[in-house]
DNA sequence: ATGCCTCGCACAGCGAGA
């Protein structure tokens, strides 16, 4: 089965690459982030003309995650928001039953600027987030952590075009990655990174300054992977073509395939 | 050091993204 995280940056601004992308590709699951809409404006309609359904958590705006599956076998709510912050008022997490599979569509919090309120909300979500996964893993079963989660995870350029024009952002930051890493050794497998241990698997190219024409660009979507789903890991990749189309995102889908 | 580009909101530029 095909699982996919795909950033939109607008579901309604993104329609038409998000048909197509379902129409060619056929995902079992897209974890869809930044769709940037409140529940009611959800284009659903659209999504069930290209056969599929879903569930999401929106916001005006801003924000806003979701998942689709193809209509004869949607997915199963589990839970909207990540436990821990009743006050948290972001749409940032879904996590559903897709088959025998737990996936969860995530939209980590960017963080930027380093220094505040945005960034210490980032480090809190994060370890909500660790606290969270580590309830998952011991359900013991196949679970997918996939989404956006504004981590780059190295200096090394495999991750990132240039670690010393990243060097300040948040995504960058030694706390940023260590949360990150203290995830990861819960027992996850960063999908991706283990398909390709060596060469660049960038996820996103910023808009500005030719970043897309110049292959500047870094890996921040990430799958990773409950020890029972990687036991089925058969492949992974990014379509990296569906960035360069008219109107993209700045994010490639980027996709794990299980037995 | 800042803007580059794009979104939503709302209908003019601005906050937010990364």
């Amino acid at each position: 089965m095909k699982l996919v995280t795909y950033n939109l940056n607008g579901v309604r601004a993104r329609l038409p690459r998000l048909v197509e992308y379902l129409q060619e590709e056929r995902p079992d699951a897209v974890c869809l982030q930044e769709i940037k809409c409140a529940d009611e404006a959800f284009p659903i309609a659209d999504v069930r003309a290209a056969g599929y359904d879903g569930v999401w958590h929106g916001q005006k705006g801003f924000n806003g995650v979701a998942i689709l599956t193809p209509a004869d076998r949607p997915p199963v709510l589990r839970r909207q928001g990540l436990p821990g912050d009743p006050d948290d008022t972001h749409s940032r997490y879904i996590e559903a039953e897709v088959g025998d599979v737990v996936l969860a569509s995530i939209y980590l919090p960017n963080g930027n600027p380093v220094g505040t309120e945005k960034f210490a909300y980032k480090l809190a979500w994060m370890e909500r987030l660790r606290a969270h996964a580590e309830t998952l893993l011991a359900e013991e079963r196949a679970v997918v952590l996939a989404g956006d989660w504004n981590v780059i995870p190295t200096d090394h350029p495999d991750d990132v075009f240039s670690a010393r024009a990243m060097a300040h952002d948040a995504l960058m930051q030694p706390e940023s990655r260590a949360a990150f890493r203290r995830i990861l050794h819960g027992g996850w497998t960063d999908a991706i990174r283990a398909r390709y241990p060596d060469g660049p698997v960038y996820t996103f190219w910023d808009y500005t300054a030719g970043c897309w024409q110049r292959d500047a660009g870094f890996r921040i979507d990430h799958l990773l992977l409950s020890p029972h789903a990687a036991d089925r890991l058969l492949d992974a990749g990014i379509d990296k073509a569906h960035r360069g189309r008219e109107k993209a995102s700045d994010h490639a889908p980027t996709w794990v395939s299980l037995d």
